[in-house]
DNA sequence: GCTTCATGTAACTTTTGATATTACGAAACT
DNA sequence: AGTTTCGTAATATCAAAAGTTACATGAAGC
């Protein structure tokens, strides 16, 4: 089953926006996430319906960050990018005649709403902010480590 | 993004299989499940290896239940699958250099492996005696409507 | 013992959804 | 004007899942 990366990607992206000053391009973007300038417009669109990042085409143009990092969640993240699918489960058959059918997928259901909506709550107290925090100490602490060994990889 | 059916196919046949005396074949079963028999036989084969139904050549030979419904659970059966891929949301790069993209993907596991855990969780208290019963209360409501109303559909 | 029915499994094909690519138009800057 | 960059439609590519074919194995019935 192929995972659906947008959410990494995008996520990814908007981090390294957020640590630019100037507008980043597709084409920037695209390389440092390894994948291709037209997918990136496309991924980034519905970001910027939703007023999350905003885009200038021309010379010093691309992507940049259009919102509060501390108010944006993954959450909202999520929602830009349609509520895509969360799990990679599901049943054959959306409305059964069969009643046997109809018992198990009630029972999934359930289940799935209920696990649904313990991911969507925790993605949204998980803030663009708090990734970039994570995100520093995380650079403070490698250059910590090259300081002490210069020649390690 | 295409969703994996095995679970509740595999439900939808034990409790079929539950309600027969005789086994049923996988030419029958994969009829009732809109599938093909060849499919069934490579589905059911975990279950097999896990106790969980046996399988019999010959005339009058089949798949049948090997277990006690009040003692199986979901849980048991999406391990007997090899514990599939839960989320339809993952990330691009396992284990990216970049350290933006650590920060991201430490969130998305942290969030994940909980609500991961939830589920099974869940699973685990559904056995399959509680989808059967289900499925009885659903056959007897059904009955009662067709005594009701013997010319609806 | 021979035939038939059924599973077991490997090899192959088809399908399908996602991703990537190509192509070209529109806008903005120099 | 010419270059850069986004916007987007159309198309191609790819990979995973499902389906199919083919044949071997074993069990039951005659």
């Amino acid at each position: 089953m192929k995972r659906d990366s947008r959410l990494s990607s995008v996520l990814h992206a908007l981090l390294h926006m957020a640590a630019h000053d100037a507008p980043m391009t597709s084409d920037v973007l695209a390389r440092c996430m390894g994948t291709n300038p037209v997918v990136v417009r496309r991924t980034m669109a519905g970001l910027r319906e939703a007023g999350l990042v905003k885009s200038e085409k021309g010379h010093n143009g691309g992507w940049s960050i259009a919102c509060d990092l501390e108010a944006v969640t993954l959450r909202d993240i999520h929602a830009a990018l349609g509520e895509p699918a969360v799990f990679a489960i599901g049943h054959r058959n959306e409305a059964p005649e069969c009643l046997v059918e109809q018992a198990v997928n009630a029972a999934l259901d359930d289940t799935f709403r209920e696990v649904e909506a313990l991911l969507l709550e925790r993605f949204s107290r998980l803030t663009l902010a708090q990734l970039a925090e994570d995100f520093a100490r995380r650079l403070a602490a490698h250059r910590q480590q090259m300081r002490n060994k210069p020649d390690a990889v």
